[in-house]
RNA sequence: GUGGCUAUAGUUCAAUGGUAGAACACGAGCUUGUGGCGCUUGUGACGAGGGUUCAAUUCCCUCUAGCCACCCCA
């Protein structure tokens, strides 16, 4: 005969020592650890890496729903590639050498001893896409829209992510400035359109062929008596490795020697010259503000004739960027929301056949997250007005789950807390979600087949029919409306 | 990767060489059928490890994490 188990014969098997030793690691001791284990035992979040929480989630929604309107307005079409590719893709398209493949790749061999990496960067890989599915074959120009994360193994600070996300966008297949040009505009607007001011840093860093001109103008410059002296160890290096490079450099004295430096600008061929003019005279037409800077060169290797960046407005309030004696070019430098340009070899060098000239930018969302919370720009307030449904009783708890699924499919935007009893609570919950009305449906209702409406404004409640409750709602709905129009 | 600052409830902040308080938030109640205000009450923290000390949350070191500057990038 199997034992019975009654009420205390339960309790005592379940603190019976046995038991409690199987329990122990459970809950005999609190666990200590570090502020995230303390309900992790042990495992808290990677350096670095960000959990996005519901409040954090209506910024996203805005960022993300403003990045798509504006793909699909200027006929951009969205896709996707894999968050992992091989290795090689990177080193071979931004760059063996740049920094980003070099010291911030998330690279590891695979168990096939394949060299994988996190992608660091979006282009690459729908450069790659775009190759592999023979997209040349489609109408040119070829508009993507891209959303999605990215990985670089960074030393952490606030908008200095190992994950973070970018929007982003490339043309495939032309090389009129108009599409360096559209690609401006679009980054433009998405700021304008979160309050968010920027200004675009532009410059063109030529073709290959003047660019190699240029640099050896540049080498000569260095070469001047003591010129090379002055420079910091940094720059020491660059005019061997990476002589573009020392345009961009933030020590004092190298800015200082830089200053009397040839200008890539001046050293630009007819077409190059031709094809950044074109870029800002459109930029001038179209009233966006932009910042001539002959400084700027970006840190990837593919990028041709036009580059640009996207920095927010400094000196609104509280800019420390002036006082500290600085050239007023580089504040903001360190936080840039965006950056592009164009990359009219990069497909063809990586198996594209023939030649594909493109250009594409992205946009960091976190950063632009930051800036709105920052700003405390506000977010639109759901216009919708919701109805609460409460319940008070078993009996009409059952009922109150019918209504509401045919006040649902009615359209209504109706919310409920079923797991709750107390009607105080459940109002308090229809306060907090900030509902227009409550329906309140309790044995009493059930008898009279009724049910109270209560505005949760004025708290005036009215008895209604219960079969007549949808009309009723759709009234009062409706009188509130034209209250409010008529304010 | 380099340098600096910081680390106390869920959050924002206190105090203290003798193991910690508040506000807000959250839970329960005041009201067994009524939210916003109020009152009562409860849960909840010294990032980890080591050292000095009779005694460390407090002083020192290391680690970890966050922030700031740099490098670089979005």
């Amino acid at each position: 005969m199997p034992k019975v188990l009654n009420k205390k014969s339960i309790k005592k098997n379940f603190f019976s020592p046995a038991n409690r030793e199987q329990q122990a690691g459970k809950w005999i001791k609190k666990e200590k650890g570090k502020k995230g284990e303390r309900r992790t035992k042990g495992f808290s979040r990677l350096r670095g890496m960000k959990d996005v929480l519901f409040d954090d989630y209506k910024y996203w929604d805005l960022v993300i729903n403003k990045a798509n309107d504006l793909a699909s307005v200027y006929s951009f079409k969205k896709m996707d590639t894999p968050v992992i590719e091989n290795a090689l893709l990177y080193e071979r398209s931004t760059g063996k050498n740049t920094d980003i493949v070099t010291k911030e790749m998330y690279s590891f061999i695979d168990k096939n001893g394949e060299k994988i990496a996190l992608r660091p960067e979006a282009t690459p890989g729908l450069v790659r896409a775009y190759v592999e599915h023979g997209m040349f074959n489609l109408p040119q120009p070829v508009k993507v829209f891209w959303l999605g994360p990215l990985f670089r193994h960074e030393k952490p600070q606030s908008g200095r992510l190992r994950q973070h996300t970018q929007f982003d966008l490339e043309i495939f297949g032309e090389e009129n400035a108009v599409a360096d040009v559209l690609l401006i505009l679009i980054a433009y607007n998405f700021f304008r359109e979160l309050q968010i001011n920027i200004q675009v840093q532009i410059n063109s860093i030529g073709c290959k062929e003047c660019r190699r001109e240029y640099v050896t103008k540049l080498m000569e410059f260095y070469k001047e008596r003591g010129k090379r002296s002055k420079l910091c160890d940094d720059c020491k290096k660059r005019l061997i490795k990476n002589p573009l490079r020392l345009l961009d450099c933030k020590e004092e004295k190298c800015i200082e020697v830089r200053a009397d430096a040839p200008q890539i600008v001046d050293s630009l061929c007819d077409t190059c010259r031709n094809h950044f003019v074109k870029v800002l005279e459109y930029l001038d037409e179209l009233d966006i503000p932009y910042n001539l800077n002959p400084f700027l060169v970006r840190g990837l290797d593919y990028y041709t004739k036009t580059v640009f960046e996207c920095w927010p407005e400094e000196n609104e309030e509280g800019g420390l960027s002036e006082s500290a004696g600085r050239p007023s070019e580089l504040a903001g430098r360190q936080s840039s929301l965006g950056g592009g340009g164009r990359y009219d070899d990069l497909i063809e060098d990586m198996g594209g056949g023939r030649p594909t000239p493109a250009c594409g930018f992205g946009i960091g969302l976190e950063r632009v997250i930051l800036k709105i919370k920052e700003k405390n720009i506000p977010l639109k307030k759901e216009t919708k007005d919701y109805i609460f449904l409460a319940q008070l009783g078993e009996q009409a708890r059952r009922k109150a789950f019918v209504l509401f699924e045919e006040l649902r499919r009615a359209g209504f935007n109706i919310r409920q807390a079923f797991t709750k009893d107390s009607l105080r609570v459940q109002l308090e919950e229809a306060d907090r979600i900030g509902a227009k009305f409550s329906l309140i449906l309790g044995q009493k209702e059930i008898i009279d087949e009724t049910i109270l409406i209560r505005d949760m404004e004025s708290g005036i409640q009215e008895i209604v029919n219960y079969k007549k409750i949808i009309g009723k709602i759709e009234k009062k709905l409706e009188n509130g409306k034209t209250k409010e129009d008529n304010k």
